[in-house]
DNA sequence: ATCACTGATGCGAAGGATTCGCATTTAACG
DNA sequence: CGTTAAATGCGAATCCTTCGCATCAGTGAT
């Protein structure tokens, strides 16, 4: 026989078909004011039939999760200069920014609709999870992991912007920063004592 | 005329539909294993006809929020003994525990969907924002607000429970209360030096 | 190179879900 | 009571999603 069963097959066509409807979904999705795709559009647009684009990825949130976790590791890396304030302050700053995009937004909301009917939404993160961990490392912190930014800056600034408006970067990020500086200081104060 | 053009209707057939549908949302929500609610299912066991489920509603998302916000007044208030750590610990080991139920978590992540495409899903969580204000009142805290709780500890929680697994209410409890004690002492420390 | 095999796709039709238009009911007000 | 229009019921129309089957094309072996 020419091969076992059960093989995948992503070379050649799937892979053409595969980037079309993600290049599709993406141009769609900075064209789309409220952070929605219309799977019909991806399909039309990308040339891929409608049937294909629901067997391969389910629901619009599939598309847009597809879509941004592919060009999810070309984003710019973190700083980690060792300054732990100053980088917190640059990630953290910059992040608030990008969440007053809707289009950036758009990938969040998605995962959280996608959570509970898969897998650990979380994994996706993970490349940046390694970079947010490098920056506590090159600044010698040890009483802080990267489970504790999720908690301190992440879940609030992605909360905040979805339930209702967008932090302000100007005068939200400074008090995220405090925040995780008050954090780390408690529980070294804690550990040396 | 009998009256202006424009008014709403509230009482009578209207009051009885609106109370038979939430009545049932309730119940298929308090039924389902992942707090999902079919919007026919509602219908039929509401005797309420589809097509009206559709007309005020909308979405059984929309049927959740409704449901939820409806009963969230007859909640158990928050402690607000003047005690912070306690009523914190109190509050937030509750909060967690609760987070591990499926019909829970449907409510908050029927509004994180319904975000965005509405108004202000905060203004859904007023009244418990009263409470937790009244608990850091007792305390007397003026440092902290109901905003910093809200980033401190719901934010995370509910995160968490959305995107991967919930936290658990023994191991975690400890680390959100400390987080917020540390916060308070950062910066009664920074408002009295 | 060429072949057999099978996963992926295209296509149209079937099956549901959602919305629409209109007739009827009924709360609100004089 | 009588009038008015909001809310509802009802069935049809529309739209979205899934299905079954035929075809296409990459994969590995000859």
């Amino acid at each position: 026989m020419a091969q076992a069963s059960g093989t995948t097959r992503p070379g050649g066509r799937t892979a053409r078909t595969r980037e079309a409807v993600r290049a599709a979904t993406r141009e769609l999705l900075a064209e789309s004011a409220d952070g929605t795709v219309d799977i019909a559009e991806v399909a039309a647009r990308s040339g891929v039939h409608l049937a294909t684009v629901y067997r391969r990825w389910r629901t619009a949130d599939g598309l847009i999760i597809d879509a941004v976790v592919d060009d999810l590791a070309s984003r710019s890396p973190l700083p980690a200069t060792g300054d732990l304030r100053a980088d917190l302050q640059t990630w953290i700053t910059g992040l608030l920014t990008d969440l007053t995009r809707p289009g950036d937004l758009a990938f969040s909301r998605a995962l959280l609709r996608a959570g509970g009917e898969g897998r650990d939404a979380l994994e996706f993160a993970e490349p940046r999870i390694r970079q947010i961990q490098a920056t506590l490392d090159a600044a010698g912190v040890t009483v802080l992991t990267w489970v504790d930014l999720f908690e301190l800056v992440l879940a609030p600034a992605y909360v905040r912007a979805l339930l209702s408006a967008p932090m302000d970067p100007a005068v939200d990020a400074v008090r995220l920063v405090d925040n995780v500086l008050a954090v780390r200081s408690a529980r070294e104060r804690a550990a040396g004592g």
